[in-house]
DNA sequence: CCCTGACCTTGATTTAGGTCAATGCCGCCA
DNA sequence: TGGCGGCATTGACCTAAATCAAGGTCAGGG
């Protein structure tokens, strides 16, 4: 467990320019709430309004909720990234932890009246809001046009990217999230998303060790079976 | 036709703060380039890096390339509206016009760079990455998780709310995007998006008038059907 | 260290939506 | 205003993934 002041020092470091004065920064550190949540807990956010939350530790899932039971994860996060939490639409959203976290919790609009003040943390809120448009709109593609084997190999080299670990020239990952997590992400049934874990353990391009490991022993050949485009435009 | 003049004045009135200097609106005016593009036709943009297209008139769609010509349309946009266009990644976009368009195109880099001078334009730059990524998030839970059915009625929903004319008590919508589009839109075929059409018309609830005018006859029976969270959190 | 419950895997069967194949209809242009 | 070409609809059939139903396995607590 991270002291408050360690995490917003974190992530101040990343997400608020270096030139703000102090007065700026006490500001901002008054938005901040902290949250110290244990494992599969759901945040009690207000739905009223849109939050903004920084992962300091551990693994969090954005959840958009329809009829039925249906849940979508729509984003996965990780430490020291920034999520937009939305206020209850048509669907609602719900966040959870995946395992132990440390967060801190700002109210949106509060937030971004604030950094009126400093184009710098506008500009950064913007990047943000960019990188997680530009993860939605590839899910999105995911979703709509790809086969299920497609989407789990579009998955673990997404994952292989933000939170593997090369070791002797192979990527280790080491899931935080369970199988319904990734179906819930992918649009599939657990069964499905277990299926294609066995052919690509049997096609020898990853291995598995216990529930939540995975080695990608043959990364490109897991990319090819991505459905990336791969002509020249 | 519009004038280069109207369009950038449209623009500027809606997107950038009325307090701004002559000199500073000269400047985003010297970064905007006109567009005047017949129905159905691809924007040659540079896919080297990202822009940002407002449409001045017509309508667009924003798409997504997958390997096999799979296509999934990300976004549509109306008159008024701001588009972010990334540039290709593991996949690679394009903007079509659906009819005769008038567009400002321009560089998001350079954009955002000069918006670092006006909190005002970065807030308002802003507000549009936070309404698209709200728009794709929900794209993503109907990929994901709804019936043929639930698609195409939150598509009409989704419609009559942007471009869709209350008259006699009813919605009339005309449709700008073929049915492929609609397709590629909702992830389904042209042939299940047709059969869907004619379930809601047998039905009652819609009447279709043409290949493009919809009329909502029964818009409560269509917000039922389209897999909203109804029960309180 | 072994028991237990949750999670994961595997198999059999079903089904929603895709694919293939005509046919129909709109709207444009001569 | 009539003919034509592309889009939309409809029908028959097929398949990828869902559903239903057992088992198997792992990790954490007693």
């Amino acid at each position: 467990m991270m002291t408050f002041a360690e995490q917003f020092d974190r992530f101040a470091q990343l997400h608020l320019p270096a030139h703000l004065g102090d007065d700026a920064i006490l500001r901002f550190r008054s938005l901040a709430r902290p949250v110290d949540a244990a494992r599969d807990v759901a945040l009690g956010l207000d739905e009223g309004s849109d939050h903004l939350v920084f992962v300091s530790s551990g693994a969090i899932k954005l959840v958009a909720h329809a009829s039925a039971g249906r849940n979508q994860v729509v984003a996965f996060h990780f430490p020291d990234e920034l999520v937009v939490v939305p206020a209850r639409a048509e669907h609602s959203y719900t966040l959870s932890t995946l395992r132990k976290s440390d967060l801190l919790v700002f109210d949106y609009a509060s937030f971004a009246d604030l950094a009126r003040g400093d184009p710098a943390v506008l500009r950064s809120l913007l990047d943000t809001a960019h990188s997680s448009l530009s993860r939605s709109r590839e899910k999105s593609l995911t979703l709509g046009r790809k086969t299920a084997t497609e989407r789990l190999a579009s998955f673990l080299v997404g994952m292989a990217h933000r939170i593997g670990v090369e070791r002797e020239g192979l990527i280790f990952i080491d899931l935080p999230m369970s199988r319904r997590d990734i179906a819930d992400s992918l649009g599939l049934t657990i069964e499905t998303v277990s299926r294609q874990f066995t052919i690509l353990r049997d096609l020898g391009i990853v291995r598995t060790v216990g529930k939540s490991g995975v080695q990608l022993v043959d990364l490109r050949a897991l990319e090819a079976r991505a459905g990336y485009l791969t002509e020249a435009a």
